[in-house]
DNA sequence: CTCATATATTTAACACGTTAATGAAATTGA
DNA sequence: TCAATTTCATTAACGTGTTAAATATATGAG
């Protein structure tokens, strides 16, 4: 359950802002804004993984596979966007579950290369459509191109170190 | 560290699109997007946080409560967007790091309300200064306006359920 | 070739995220 | 009044995030 009580509203949002010491307005920053605006996403697409069993890390893992073909474990984390210790547990997990295969790469001993297999490729034709169809109502409802325009800004948030 | 090596490059990126059954490219994804941006910029925050030795989560604590003095419970996990059973966690953590107070509502036995203690509001005073100048220098490269015209779309993508 | 160094993955340890269930206190309504 | 329901906080169980350290393999300098 997302909503909390809407009992208790805003105080007197005035005895801050003068005060140097203080940080400022929360509402207004930019690491909970991000938060509040990818939990407000996955609350669209968490009930309907969950009913597929599967995660939503799962799922980008085996969407990736799905779209890549073979890939090694440093490549996904890349991709997925997950660390390596974690990849590492859902790599386990979701070979054990027979979604994906893993095997050592014969050129590079330290390399494991992930495939999917034919039950996460079952996964995929199932997830898939709904994922989609989510999706667009969501880019619907925002707007397509404010999606894109948003698109664009967060990579450029995400890009300003490189 | 991206790089792999350059001889089994299985498929190009343009066999997808066109197949309705996979789902669309990852770099073009809201929730990867989202998470990206978001760990762009906690990056900056957090190394500065663990050299005082809080979490993000616990920062964000303190923080509302050095704002907003008394708080319960459910107004914090409302604000400090965290859930409520992490916030249990981090609230015992707090009190047994002598950085807050925990007492029970007279009126309301159920409720919890939370209050910064002196050693908190010590670091407050020490982390708020760090704290602020790494988000000015975020502000100023990405752009002021920017940062405002990204906070009002991220806000819209979180109500558009409201 | 060999040793030092670098890279890929895993393990470990701890904190947080997520959902469901539980316990306790308040509220409702008959 | 009191039983049913609702709300607040906690606990439980599991998966992931994060950092540091360990392990195994590969690479490069001499």
């Amino acid at each position: 359950m997302s909503d909390r009580t809407p009992m208790s509203r805003e105080k007197k949002p005035d005895d801050l802002g003068h005060d140097a010491l203080l940080p400022h307005n929360t509402r207004r920053s930019l690491p909970i804004a991000l938060l509040r605006a990818r939990e407000a996403v996955m609350a669209h697409f968490r009930p309907m993984l969950a009913r597929h069993d599967i995660t939503e890390q799962q799922w980008r893992v085996i969407r990736i596979l799905a779209e890549a073909g073979r890939v090694d474990a440093s490549e996904m984390a890349d991709k997925a966007f997950i660390l390596a210790p974690s990849l590492t547990r859902i790599i386990r997990s979701l070979e054990e579950r027979g979604l994906i295969t893993k095997h050592k790469d014969a050129d590079d001993g330290r390399r494991v290369l992930l495939e999917i297999a034919p039950e996460g490729m079952r996964v995929i034709a199932d997830v898939s459509p709904e994922s989609r169809a989510i999706y667009e109502e969501l880019e619907t409802r925002y707007g397509r191109e404010r999606v894109e325009v948003l698109l664009d800004m967060l990579d450029e948030l995400a890009t300003l170190n490189d």
